[in-house]
RNA sequence: GCGCCCGUAGCUCAACUGGAUAGAGCAACGGCCUUCUAAGCCGUAGGUUGUGAGUUCGAUUCUCGCCGGGCGCGCCA
């Protein structure tokens, strides 16, 4: 059994454990890689979470650990240190093999089972089809994107999802802009444009598609799109009436275009849709960004689950009806207050199709929800969970990971990023100025709850000292010696790796080791950053290695076994960066 | 006002679910290219972890109160 030493550690000191402290036997054992290398290699906090149980002195109870720790030829040295910690240095030989583990492994070296093959599903982007993705989609895009390839690295069957929501108002409003700019262009400019449309240039585009493809087919006479509108206020007020009437104007608009546009309307509306949606797609295709399932808001309607799940609600007596509205009672379940499921008017609320789409996730037999949303839905949480609870299922499957929001600067101001005002930077202008590799990179190299500001200015000017390069220049750097080796790679793993030696190559061996660690811990706390951050020690490790040693030596032996270690970390390179979506030129 | 998230070096961020002397990058300063890629390396400097208490062997981490910032509190999505 080829173990790895940390297991090894485990075993013995278990075995330790058992003897000294018989009744105190399934303590766990937490082992962990000490910051300062004067402590070893590994150390254990074991005596002194055993202090308070056997009520003596830490330091004591580490002796006698020690005492009864089997003998192994993998521990060189086993001390009491601090206030009772006992640290660990381990045979050189024990860290060096991880050098032919790797290789040996391959792409799967750092794969495990952590998940046991369990199906999660991880929803994430699921943004509205009516505009571009701007920056903040685009941390979501790459956060939630680098989860699955992790949550699937550490042993889980991975379903990535985007939730299309093609059925609310908001398509509706993009394909009136869509409709009214269509108008334009064909001499129509009597209508003022709403100021609470869709404004960007794509809708003008989209416009001029349709122009294209169906001539004069859309157009109808000025009177008849304005007629019966409460018109628009000046656009100085910003009172609560003059919002409501814009709004109301607005919806206006939309039901005199679908009146005088009849079938033309779905026509139109599902031009903007698949215009929107395919652009989006390849946008995030682009960004290394790919989704398993594309789920239809819409389609919860035509199966006709939304109005099955309320049915359900109302019969476990969730329900109540009050002003004429369905309220659905989260407060049973630790809600604020209870929320409407179905309007006055008759139409759902988006809380409703997404209980049905929450239903429909639970129906399809995933044993892990994760939905990624973006910090300003927090408030969402209680009440899709209570509605969960409330139709049976069990809350605990779904995991809610907020991102929070990346601001972006420009000009050390802050950029606007509202999709109606058309006044965003979009994620494709971030790729075209940044690169997908540093995109993908600086977005995950932060924990998901932190803010985070986005300095364009910087990530543009400064794009060369973005770490990423530093980690994909250790990469280059291996394979440009390798082509000078020219050796075959297959011979490596036969290589004498008891002649690395010197502490700098015994410490990079410790750190491929950690590999498989790191991705575990990355993985149970939703957390890829930690990959980012190991990968940049990783490639630290090895530049201070390269300046300070020559691989392609004289002595074969040693270069045999130097060329093997390299190769080891260009492995986990390529194994971590691929995780994070992120290239690995083999030159730069 | 209530709820959620956050506060760590001048700036941007880490810190292995409570561990040892809190670490990196950028910016600043000083060194290293006739030998494998200088997008690199080595060194110097930079801190009362917002603040005050509590919990214990031990707190950046957990609890509470303040201070400061972000977001949310619709029959919007």
């Amino acid at each position: 059994m080829a173990h790895d030493s940390k297991t090894q550690l485990t075993a013995l000191l278990q075995q330790a454990l058992a003897s000294v402290a018989p009744a105190a036997a399934d303590t766990p054992i937490q082992l962990e890689r000490p910051r300062d290398p004067g402590h070893g290699d590994f150390a254990t906090n074991l005596a002194m979470q055993l202090a308070r149980a056997l009520k003596k002195n830490p330091r004591e109870i580490a002796q006698r650990l020690l005492a009864e720790l089997p003998v192994s030829s993998l521990v060189v040295k086993a001390e009491v240190a601090g206030a009772g910690f006992i640290n660990f240095t381990l045979d050189s030989g024990s860290k060096t093999r991880a050098v032919k583990t790797v290789l040996e492994a391959g792409e799967a070296f750092g794969r495990s089972r952590l998940g046991g093959g369990q199906k999660v599903q991880v929803e994430f982007v699921s943004a509205n089809p009516t505009g571009p993705l701007h920056v903040g989609h685009g941390r979501g895009a790459a956060y939630g994107a680098s989860l699955s390839s992790l949550l699937a690295y550490a042993g889980w069957d991975v379903t990535r999802e985007y939730y299309v929501n093609d059925a609310g108002r908001q398509m509706d409003i993009l394909a009136l802009s869509t409709w009214l700019r269509y108008l334009e262009l064909h001499g129509i400019c009597s209508i003022d444009f709403p100021p609470n449309g869709y404004q960007g240039d794509y809708v003008r585009s989209m416009a001029e598609q349709l122009k294209t493809a169906r001539a004069d087919r859309y157009v109808r006479p000025a009177e008849a799109v304005l007629a019966a509108t409460p018109g628009i206020p000046d656009p100085a007020r910003d009172d609560p009436e003059a919002k409501a009437q814009r709004e109301s104007h607005l919806d206006a608009l939309i039901a005199n275009a679908k009146a005088l546009l009849g079938e033309d309307w779905h026509a139109v509306h599902q031009h903007a849709l698949t215009q929107q949606l395919s652009d989006g797609r390849s946008d995030l295709e682009e960004f290394g960004v790919h989704f398993d399932v594309w789920f239809s808001e819409k389609s919860l309607f035509d199966t006709g689950l939304v109005a099955r799940c309320v049915e359900k609600l109302e019969n476990a007596g969730y329900l109540y009806v009050q002003d004429g509205a369905k309220w659905f009672k989260s407060t049973a379940f630790g809600d604020e207050k209870d929320r409407v499921v179905q309007r006055e008017n008759g139409i759902y609320t988006y809380f409703a199709s997404d209980i049905a789409y929450h239903l429909n996730k639970y129906e399809r037999g995933f044993d892990r929800i994760i939905d990624i949303w973006g910090a300003d839905h927090h408030g969402y949480i209680a009440r899709v969970k209570g509605a969960i609870q409330a139709l049976g299922l069990d809350p605990e499957k779904l995991q809610v990971v907020l991102v929070q929001f990346a601001v972006l600067y420009r000009n050390g101001q802050k950029a606007s990023m509202s999709t109606r005002s058309g006044e965003f930077v979009t994620l494709r202008e971030l790729r075209d100025e940044v690169g997908n590799d540093a995109c993908r990179f600086f977005y995950v190299l932060r924990k998901a709850d932190q803010h985070l500001d986005f300095d364009l200015d910087l990530a543009k000017s400064q794009s060369n000292e973005n770490p990423v390069y530093y980690i994909q220049y250790a990469h280059a750097r291996i394979c440009s010696v390798m082509n000078q080796w020219g050796g075959d790679a297959a011979s490596l793993t036969d290589a004498r790796l008891a002649r690395l030696d010197n502490p700098r190559e015994l410490a990079l061996s410790s750190r491929l080791a950690e590999f498989p660690e790191v991705i575990e811990a990355a993985a149970r706390d939703l957390a890829p950053h930690q990959v980012a951050f190991y990968l940049k020690d990783l490639a630290a490790e090895f530049h201070a290695w390269y300046n300070a040693e020559r691989m392609l030596v004289e002595d074969q032996e040693l270069k045999l076994a130097r060329v093997a270690l390299a190769a080891a970390v260009r492995q986990v390179i390529r194994n971590g960066m691929g995780m994070l979506g992120v290239s690995c030129p083999a030159s730069m």
